[in-house]
DNA sequence: CCCAAAATAGAACACCTATTCCATTTTTCT
DNA sequence: AGAAAAATGGAATAGGTGTTCTATTTTGGG
């Protein structure tokens, strides 16, 4: 007796029934279902010789695997494997060749927007592999302790500051906005103290007035979180805790989403922390 | 007598060589070569009789074609079709299955941040995928004929305004920012003309006070560029061109990677046009 | 501790694989 | 137009494929 529609086709589906079963699978199965799900490239590639090797278990144990699924024999199973290959998302390189062969948008504009866009993600993807998720910790817990957080960005780092500051304010935390309306840079910056804390952004080349906030505020004892571009900024030396952000660029133009994504995950991470305390 | 070491083994090289090899080919194997560049999936998971058949030649032309690409057999050549989709990028929740594995990192500001990561990048693939590229060329147009281009864009959206203001500065194209300081938007807007051209940006719940902007600009007859999220927004029925942005949201919080894509292209791709005019 | 049931290893098998080879067709050059 | 060269189709082949089958080992309950 078999399962005749219960069968999963796609690789999500499949996971989830070798969990499910997965536990009660003696020995060698098991050791299959392990594999599977530890090296699903080489499952859908090799062989069920090469496979078996590889796993330290005999091809007739690949075939009894894939019944105890529900499937028909290993080829089947192994059809769910590549499909999953299939479905992969392209990559950079090749979004832009697909771009390249829709002539009809290949129009400057188009051009110029799907640089940006390849440069929004790949900014992304370089953050998400770099950045430490001890140093973030350690900034929430920073800024989630601030009685006021001051927001120190201007010029190229002013959208992000001003979008942080939005987003505290619907947050209902303290903040304040460093805008340097009429020059007043310093004054906004003067009521802060060791208990409250200034969350700075800059990167190349850093606007000096930054630089003069940042310097101030540490001389008086306030806790200062930077984002920056590399370890070597003027404000990244006396933070207490720094983020490095590498933003790709198209055509000189820096991308700004990696900056955003991290601005974002602070105000959400601290939210988060403070409404945990009560 | 065949190349020893002149073999590419990684797909962009081996596509290399087919063009290049390509347009001297023979018949079958030209065609061989079309079919390859068009469904290098099922080249990957083929046999060399399903391929043959699919491309409409003999298993032996595969094998010839190989050999003329530089190759020892068909096999060697399929390893490379492999290798591609081996490297392909992981897809989202695929990458977000990899940090739950990573138990250390899995604190709950981490996956905020990957959240907010995931977020950013499929709002830029949904708007990759969605935007109509004469949109984006009358957009460039209309922008880069006017004389000053007036940014309207406030809470949520004052950060992307910012940063167009920033940028258009450096870029030396004549731009005003309402910024709403002193309540003065209604004043700071009053200048603008039918030369002139405003740059609408606003999101649910839209900001009524850039309603109300909007609605007055249009009545004076200002063009009206508008990134907005829906084609009943009221700023998009004013306008002469509207983009719809859909932002993918995390807990709620929505990204505006994509928003930011589109304006750093409006901005570039509109200092490009005016530069060529000269 | 024993015995029935389940699980496994590995040989056997039928089938399908990529490749080779050669007769035939097509192209190219004189 | 004719001959030489290149390209092609298709049959032949040797090797590898997934699967089945069975003897043997392991497991688990009384």
């Amino acid at each position: 007796m078999t399962d005749f529609d219960d069968i999963p086709r796609d690789f999500p589906g499949l996971k989830e029934r070798i969990v499910e079963r997965g536990s009660a699978l003696p020995k060698r199965l098991s050791q299959v279902a392990i594999y599977a799900l530890e090296h699903p490239d080489e499952v859908a590639f090799g062989t069920a010789a090469s496979i078996a090797v590889a796993a330290g278990v005999q091809p007739s144990t690949l075939v009894r695997f894939a019944k105890a699924m529900g499937y028909q024999g290993f080829s089947e199973l192994q059809e769910v494997f590549r499909t999953r290959l299939r479905e992969r998302v392209l990559n950079y390189d090749e979004r832009l060749e697909q771009l390249r062969h829709h002539a009809h948008s290949a129009s400057k504009p188009n051009v110029i927007f799907h640089g940006f866009s390849n440069a929004a993600r790949k900014s992304i993807d370089i953050l998400q592999e770099r950045l430490e998720p001890g140093k973030l910790d350690s900034a929430v817990q920073i800024l989630a302790s601030a009685e006021t957080v001051y927001l120190v960005g201007l010029r190229r780092s002013f959208p992000i500051s001003t979008y942080m500051s939005y987003a505290f304010g619907k947050l209902n935390i303290k903040n304040v906005l460093i805008d340097a309306i009429g020059g007043q840079a310093q004054e906004e910056l003067s009521f802060a103290t060791g208990n409250d804390c200034v969350l700075a952004i800059s990167f190349t080349p850093y606007a000096s007035e930054t630089v003069a906030l940042v310097q101030a505020a540490a001389a008086k004892g306030v806790p200062i979180v930077s984002i920056t571009d590399s370890g070597f900024s003027p404000i990244a030396s006396r933070a207490k805790v720094w983020f490095e952000v590498t933003e790709a660029n198209f055509e000189g133009f820096r991308s700004m989403s990696a900056t955003l994504a991290l601005a974002m995950t602070l105000t959400v991470a601290v939210a988060e922390m403070k409404s945990r305390r009560y």
